[in-house]
DNA sequence: GATTAAATCTAGTACACACTAGAAAAGTCA
DNA sequence: TGACTTTTCTAGTGTGTACTAGATTTAATC
């Protein structure tokens, strides 16, 4: 039993790697098997099929982006700015993403080229993260502190954007952190470019 | 001779779309032969591999999307604001993505999913291509536009991620149309969603 | 219409892939 | 130790892929 649940468990973190760092289609099972010092078949004793395996992984990347939002959101003090809200949030999942391991990582960086069943599998699970974004900024419209006139799923798919094309370029090494990252992507998406200082309201257009 | 470049732009076209919407694996030398009602080895009559395919559809993809934001670019008015520049550039590179035909999609989309190979063969097209963002946010940070202090490449990278990722769930035949997206990516990234009105200068923090 | 060149097809090769069956090895516990 | 279970390996299958060689057809030219 002891054994069985080692294995696997080094199965996905070989995996998650291979699909964060390769992509879905360079990720074989041969490849997975390899990393950890084992026959490609041995790893049908543990998961029924590829995508089942890429399948967990998914999950796990998904469910480790889902926390890391809603912890940094619990950590808020009841009587917080909505936009406080939106900044820690997008702080959070930009860490998660860029910084916080293969998981979520593979999350990102395969969307977009898995087979239609896993694509299918995975929709409600980011329907479900997307929720999240839903409501931080109906919040923020509700509250009056972002304007009421606001495309708000429009909004929130440039936000996600934002974050999510920066693992196609995001250097862990270089000077610029994750949690950095997620402060321009707040500054800019609530504040615009336009504003050097947080509290400087002065545009002229 | 006329015949062959007939077929040829067929195939580059047949190419495009199945890019743009199945991606890289998906897109087979057979699938793409069926299309235009062929067997799959004539297309090795003009062309010598998949990859040099694929490579001349992403070129002409970059080609467009670069005609596009200048072309739009070379209308403006001599004394244009530096951010009325921003703005025609996100607003052309929106339509050219989102709504002008498959090259520039498959661009898009298969980003990241393609061979060693090829993304080295097209760094430099998209280093050309992201030169042209670094001008335009120089120039607005000169002339004072945009603040000074501004980290000008994560600003250059969030406003492609953007609208790079507006591909994946953009879809043309809803209410919102691709110079929407980008008008709503301008308004975020330089006026921020905390400003209703373009004109409306106003931010209460 | 005959000759030549261009374009496509038929029929295949080689290879990488996910996956399977059954034997062998490693681990568990009396 | 010996019986049993769990885990891994060896050796293979079938399929889909990019790609090739050479015959065959279609088009262009004189």
């Amino acid at each position: 039993m002891k054994k069985s649940d080692r294995t696997r468990q080094d199965i996905l973190d070989a995996t998650a790697s291979s699909l964060a760092t390769a992509g879905y289609t360079a990720t074989t099972v041969k490849s997975i098997a390899e990393t950890i010092g084992m026959q490609d078949a041995s790893i049908y004793y543990h998961f029924s099929s590829k995508d089942e395996l890429v399948g967990e992984v998914l999950d796990i990347g998904t469910a480790r982006a889902v926390t890391a939002v809603d912890q940094a959101l619990a950590e808020l003090q009841d009587d917080h700015d909505p936009r406080e809200a939106l900044r820690v949030a997008i702080i959070a999942h930009a860490e998660a993403v860029l910084g916080g391991g293969d998981y979520p990582r593979a999350n990102v960086r395969t969307f977009g080229q898995l087979p239609p069943d896993l694509t299918h599998r995975h929709r409600q699970g980011h329907r479900d993260y997307g929720q999240i974004w839903t409501r931080l900024i109906d919040d923020g419209v509700e509250s009056g502190a972002l304007p009421g006139d606001l495309n708000r799923s429009v909004a929130r798919l440039i936000i996600i954007g934002a974050l999510c094309w920066a693992i196609e370029w995001f250097d862990a090494g270089e000077e610029v952190s994750a949690a950095d990252v997620g402060e321009h992507v707040f500054q800019m998406v609530v504040n615009g470019l336009s504003i050097g200082e947080h509290e400087s309201p002065a545009v002229s257009v």
